[in-house]
DNA sequence: GAGCACTGC
């Protein structure tokens, strides 16, 4: 293969590597669609947002689409008349920087004219905010009351070519939305590679235009034109300079470490983003660059180098030291999973600030990562490492160059990157549990599930699955409509169907506080530990007068409240408390009263105890399953032998039957080995085994007393079937 | 003995 260079540039050889170098295709400038060119950028956006429904917003790095844009549009008057305009972000930092940005640029407080929305937490200010920056999960939620956001004159959703679950839900709405309302505006901003399908998806002209065609501004008191305009801003991005191996490696945890030492010994500055699948990889590399580090700085090299490991799961203080610049002399090369793909990368457990990897000149790209994956014959996910998409390799590529011209070192050889990874990634709708959001488009009044035109309609027997869910947790009728009142209720609650169900049997049951603790400590034990939500549970107390009385209402422990006062950085135990305290007042809104079963109980009363068993297993009993006299067989010496095998109890044939299931070595009732256990989450790892993770036992009379519709006695012996 | 890509309401 031929090498290409730019003059100046260096090839992969001059770090002794034995790359193939290609040019930066990574930094190749995207197609242009802007088609006036007379017009001022500003003029030509405001423009189409005029004359079309929808405008796609091609926006490179560094474009300023997402600060820019809202204001442009403030100033241009789509904020008159009281109604506001939305930009929806992906995650929730993203939503409270961009905000707090944008309030400074234009002046004001945030909250008044600029504000923000996320889960726990809502600062702005009804008929004072005019740009209110949300997550699209909060946009999706103001649905429910709103459906046709009649509060907002244009919607911008960013980071689009994301396609979270939520965006794209939120596409599919917005699109339906349009019908009713042609006023509305829709800006949507993505990269390159999903623009063209995303301006194609809102084309509901009848008429067949090429992509991009521009419209003229519609008549006083006329629709704008149903064909959505495409437009594109460009960045400040340098290029960067793509090498791939010459063969393909069977290691490239080996592999990466040994190109960042060959970067490092080249002695250019500049420090090195090495993209991993998980911790223990990330952990690996660290720990190898550390003994290969001290060999060289005994061999004299005057750089030191400081390997980091980056991923979601380290200690927030651990995650802040990995964006402090590395002294004089010092190249810092970061092991990171995905976390590190995206754009900005958030500190939410230390300060509401987001940070942004500086610094990075060179990425090393394992182009691979674990992927969720979900199988609705089954009902359980598992996460596999698999190779990501050539979108998604070249935003890894895009982070070497931010500062100056980087390099981007792919480990594979070329011939692979072209054949083997797909274009783009398959979307989070087409490999996800979709019961949760089935039953919000339900309660939206969206009937025929099945017709819903989606981005990417997600595969018939997840939508099959997930109405099957749904109907065995009472949330649907036998007609699969939202049945009154348990799926109204599980609706408004923003939770996974089966913890909805279990809080509304606690209200039923009389053990509330118990299932709120468990529900909060499932859903958010591992959460960001959001210094504001903490705030905002210190300020009730405080304003309570520091009340035992308010605490207790609240499910806050009034101790950590007080040990709170003097330990500010304990802020990372309090999400699960605040959660309680949040689920607590959705609860109320429902009508549903605090109760305990424990509360003057003794801890072993077994009987209020069962109770609060009782109303987990009613929203658990989908994932029931009973202990085989099969022991584990051992397949080879490394591995575990004697773990006990479960087979799920709702399905009698086909391949729920054959999912193997062991309770995980983690939960405490590994060595017990009960009869009947419900679980909460099973996933697959590489030995084919679904482990089973918070697990519940349970009395096997309990799924024909809580389940009659999905589970009855069988005749002959004690096995259950549907 | 031992675990978790990344988000979100």
């Amino acid at each position: 293969m031929a090498a290409f260079k730019r003059p100046g540039e260096l090839s992969a050889s001059a770090f002794g590597l034995s790359f193939a170098d290609r040019d930066a295709g990574s930094a190749a400038p995207p197609p242009i669609y802007n088609k006036n060119e007379r017009l001022a950028l500003t003029e030509q956006l405001l423009y189409l947002v005029e004359a079309h429904a929808t405008t796609v917003v091609v926006g490179e790095t560094g474009s300023g689409k997402t600060t820019q844009l809202p204001q442009y549009l403030h100033e241009a008057g789509w904020t008159g008349g009281g109604r506001m305009v939305a930009c929806t972000q992906p995650r929730r930092v993203a939503a409270m920087t961009v905000a707090a940005r944008v309030a400074e640029e234009m002046g004001c407080r945030l909250g008044q004219e600029v504000g923000y929305a996320i889960r726990f937490e809502d600062v702005s200010t009804p008929g004072v905010t005019r740009l209110r920056f949300c997550t699209d999960g909060v946009l999706l939620r103001e649905m429910m009351d709103d459906p046709l956001l009649q509060k907002y004159s244009v919607v911008m959703v960013d980071e689009a070519h994301e396609r979270s679950l939520a965006t794209d839900v939120l596409l599919g709405l917005l699109k339906k939305v349009q019908r009713r309302r042609p006023d509305l505006r829709v800006i949507i901003s993505s990269a390159t590679i999903e623009a063209e399908a995303i301006a194609r998806f809102f084309d509901t002209s009848n008429v067949r235009r090429p992509v991009g065609h521009v419209e003229a501004l519609p008549a006083e008191g006329q629709p704008p034109s149903r064909s959505p305009a495409l437009m594109s801003l460009e960045g400040r991005m340098h290029s960067v300079q793509v090498h791939y191996l010459e063969t393909s490696t069977s290691n490239y945890l080996q592999s990466a470490v040994e190109a960042a030492i060959a970067i490092h010994k080249d002695d250019q500055p500049g420090d090195i983003l090495i993209f991993l699948t998980g911790q223990d990889e990330c952990e690996a590399a660290v720990k190898l660059l550390d003994e290969e580090g001290r060999r060289l700085q005994r061999s004299r090299l005057k750089w030191r180098l400081q390997p980091v490991a980056l991923y979601a799961g380290l200690p927030a203080t651990h995650q802040l030291a990995v964006f402090e610049p590395a002294p004089r002399g010092v190249r810092k090369v970061i092991a990171a999973t995905n976390i590190a793909e995206t754009s900005v990368i958030a500190a939410t457990n230390i300060a509401e600030t987001s940070v942004t990897l500086e610094g990075i000149v060179y990425v090393i790209d394992s182009c691979f990562a674990k992927q969720r994956c979900y199988n609705p014959l089954t009902g359980l996910e598992s996460l596999l490492i698999a190779p990501i998409s050539k979108a998604s390799a070249q935003q890894r590529a895009g982070r070497a160059g931010r500062v100056r011209p980087g390099h981007c070192f792919r480990l594979c050889t070329e011939d692979d990157y072209e054949s083997k990874l797909p274009a783009s990634t398959v979307p989070e709708m087409q490999r996800s549990d979709l019961a949760s959001t089935v039953l919000q488009l339900k309660s939206l009044g969206i009937d025929n599930i099945m017709s819903f035109e989606w981005l990417a309609p997600p595969p018939a027997e997840t939508m099959v699955r997930a109405l099957e869910t749904l109907h065995a947790l009472g949330a649907l009728d036998g007609d699969a409509r939202l049945a009154r009142p348990y799926g109204t209720q599980m609706a408004e609650l923003p939770l996974d169907p089966p913890l909805a169900r279990m809080l509304l049997a606690s209200g039923q049951m009389g053990c509330t506080a118990e299932v709120l603790t468990v529900v909060a400590m499932l859903r958010f034990a591992v959460a960001e530990g959001d210094l504001i939500s903490y705030l905002n549970v210190w300020k009730a107390w405080e304003e309570s007068g520091r009340s035992k009385k308010w605490a207790i209402a609240n499910y806050v422990m009034h101790r950590s409240l007080l040990r709170a006062a003097d330990i500010r950085n304990q802020a990372r135990l309090w999400p699960r408390v605040c959660a309680a305290a949040w689920l607590q007042a959705h609860l109320r809104r429902l009508g549903i009263k605090p109760s305990s079963a424990l509360d003057g109980a003794s801890a072993f009363d077994q009987e209020a105890l069962a109770t609060v068993r009782k109303a987990l297993a009613a929203g658990l009993f989908i994932n029931a399953a009973k202990l085989t006299d099969e022991l584990q067989v051992k397949l080879s010496d490394q591995e575990d032998s004697g773990a006990s095998v479960y087979r799920l109890v709702r399905s009698a044939g086909g391949e729920a039957a054959a999912a193997k299931l062991r309770i995980h070595h983690s939960s405490v009732l590994f060595r017990c080995r009960p009869q009947w256990v419900c679980f909460y989450a099973a996933e697959q790892n590489d030995t084919g085994w679904y482990e089973m993770r918070d697990i519940l036992a349970i009395e096997s009379g309990w799924l024909t007393e809580l389940a009659p519709h999905m589970y009855r006695l069988a005749p002959v012996n004690t096995q259950m079937r549907r």
